[in-house]
DNA sequence: GTGAAAGCGCTAACAG
DNA sequence: CTGTTAGCGCTTTCAC
């Protein structure tokens, strides 16, 4: 078996008080005791145990993570993130994801806090009405959410929404005027619910007339002929689609490739993650980048600062940058002059970044 | 605070130790007194902690999980395979990542036998020679390995070499005879390795001349000069390119794109993952697929029957299928027949599954 | 059927 | 400076 603080306390000669102070605070023992008990837990191999020191109360040094799935790579590139920080400063990582379903959110949790965790981050779907979140803030240990877009909760997030009209009043000050944003059919995130607002602000901003999401079914081989008659037939015939997500955006540029409709020449396609990957594409996808491993990083700031300091019970919302990567999936096109484009100027303060914070690891 | 399992039995009017085995054993109590005991339990909202239990020794019921990267798809998807299992198990898992660092390898290793993790799953760089596996195998919890491609240890993968021969086989009859292997930068993991050694025998079996792999700087944005003349000139010129993983095959293409080299008619290319996104490019990816959420399922399942069954002291090496994953990136081309062809015939059993594994999740 | 008590590995008073 | 002792939350004999 695994040698304990007894065994060293044996072999060295001292009690396992000595020992243990030996560990933990090795200036309050003599030197020579020091040397022996070390010698001790060299040759034993001794490793203390955790559960005894977590037992006792203060600290696991147990951090709970949540998310909803590990197969995008948003949420990959944050536990990444994360995961740095928290391998640097000792603390271990306890994972789950929920597949986006609340049950499995409230069972994850549960499970979290009965091991008890001292801080948990987490992605949900819905931050804004969420009777977990609620439990967490009344008698739970700190969280922090983490791509949520929430005003009234701990988060550390890009403004989805201000990000979606950057990207749009860029492709209004590419000569758009008829745009659609396109979305999956999956209910409704925070997130994506704030992209739109965002998307409708922009449109009405420059005059334009902002229209409902179309959802697309991403698992499908194909566009279905609806959708491509909506995209392409008509007066109301959008020049420019923004997707709330880049894997989407791919999906729709395979459809609209077997559907002989050339991107940017006859649609310009602007995503929303800035995945790497997109900027292999032909050609590159232009898309609004977020910050994933930073988000992670951040999460994890924000948590340790509640978990440290005690001050301050919740950690602030905190909005980190977003970013326009530039890509060939945008063509300029002539159009009639808007009245107003005093207010599309400001997003050239916008750094424009090529997938920065995505870079891959090759195995 | 939270509440203990005193507070339960002084809130039902029973010791500690009728609390516990109204948890554990219901059959064991009055049913009188394991309704007065729930009735505590739901009140106080009471969650037995692990901690209590684990310290008493008998099992933690957490597993460790090590991998290199989770900016990998392939790495992300293994782990949502284990994630699944995992958490229907009542398992807790806790997670490190290495980036390839034999270093952190070791330390994240240490960590996790602290925690008395009840066994480990990790791909480590190279499976072969290492000591920390040698230990593990002397003293430590059970342990599976997971995608590393070696006989010599309990592991789950796929054959790589094999099927790297499978696939350089499908290129020699498509006609093609000048056939390069190209790599990351990186040393070579057991993977990779493999891989070239399918890739040699293959050739080998044709008749055919394999060649060193290339090297690739996957960071760059443009195939440097050099290679682009050992690709496109002299009679040396290979008509196809062998990638060790998708995205060198996807940094390629567009190294080729750039120069003005049409893939497929000019040069076909095979990658090696069969990452669902490939299927998005255009042409999309041919590739070698590794069923990922697959094998993660399985080095879950491995590792248990190893933790639960003390009977076999090692799992044994589980060899997963792969898969062909057909795309518009190989273009058939006209040339001498072989001397003997025999061997190649037996592809055809392979089942030509596209991307099986990997169906993408929106947020 | 139930309770008292010991002990898992460790830390933190409190004595010596 | 070091040893003794009392728990942390829980399970598990062993009596009653």
């Amino acid at each position: 078996m695994t040698p304990t603080i007894k065994d060293v306390a044996a072999h060295a000669g001292f009690s396992i008080a000595t020992v243990s102070r030996a560990i933990n605070a090795p200036h309050t023992v003599n030197p020579a005791t020091l040397a022996k008990v070390r010698e001790a837990v060299e040759t034993l191999r001794f490793r203390p145990s955790p559960l005894g020191r977590q037992l006792r109360g203060e600290r696991t040094r147990l951090v709970g993570v949540v998310l909803p799935t590990l197969a995008h790579p948003v949420f990959a590139e944050c536990l990444q993130g994360i995961d740095e920080l928290a391998a640097a400063a000792g603390f271990r990582l306890m994972l789950t994801t929920t597949q986006y379903d609340t049950g499995r959110e409230r069972r994850a949790v549960d499970m979290l806090r009965a091991q008890r965790v001292e801080g948990l981050i987490l992605t949900v779907a819905d931050a804004d009405s969420h009777p977990l979140l609620d439990e967490l803030d009344a008698d739970g240990p700190p969280y922090v959410l983490m791509h949520n877009d929430t005003q009234h909760r701990p988060a550390v997030s890009v403004d989805n929404r201000e990000a979606a009209s950057d990207g749009v009043r860029m492709l209004i000050a590419h000569g758009h005027r008829r745009i659609l944003m396109l979305s999956t059919p999956l209910p409704a995130s925070d997130r994506v619910r704030q992209r739109h607002a965002g998307y409708v602000h922009a449109m009405q901003q420059a005059g334009l007339a902002p229209e409902p999401m179309l959802e697309i079914d991403t698992a499908a081989d194909a566009l279905p002929p609806s959708v491509l008659a909506r995209l392409t037939n008509g007066a109301r015939r959008p020049t420019a689609l923004f997707c709330c997500n880049d894997l989407l955006a791919m999906v729709v540029m395979r459809g609209l490739r077997h559907a002989r409709v050339r991107v940017p020449q006859e649609m310009s396609i602007l995503g929303f993650d800035g995945l790497a990957m997109g900027a292999l594409l032909a050609p590159p996808l232009a898309s609004i980048g977020t910050p994933n491993r930073e988000t992670g990083r951040m999460a994890w700031r924000q948590l340790t600062a509640s978990i440290g300091g005690e001050c301050t019970g919740a950690a602030p919302r905190l909005v980190l940058p977003h970013t326009l990567c530039e890509g060939g999936t945008i063509a300029a096109i002539a159009s009639a002059p808007l009245a107003d484009v005093a207010h599309i100027t400001h997003i050239a303060h916008l750094a424009r970044v090529s997938h920065e914070d995505g870079e891959f690891e090759l195995p």
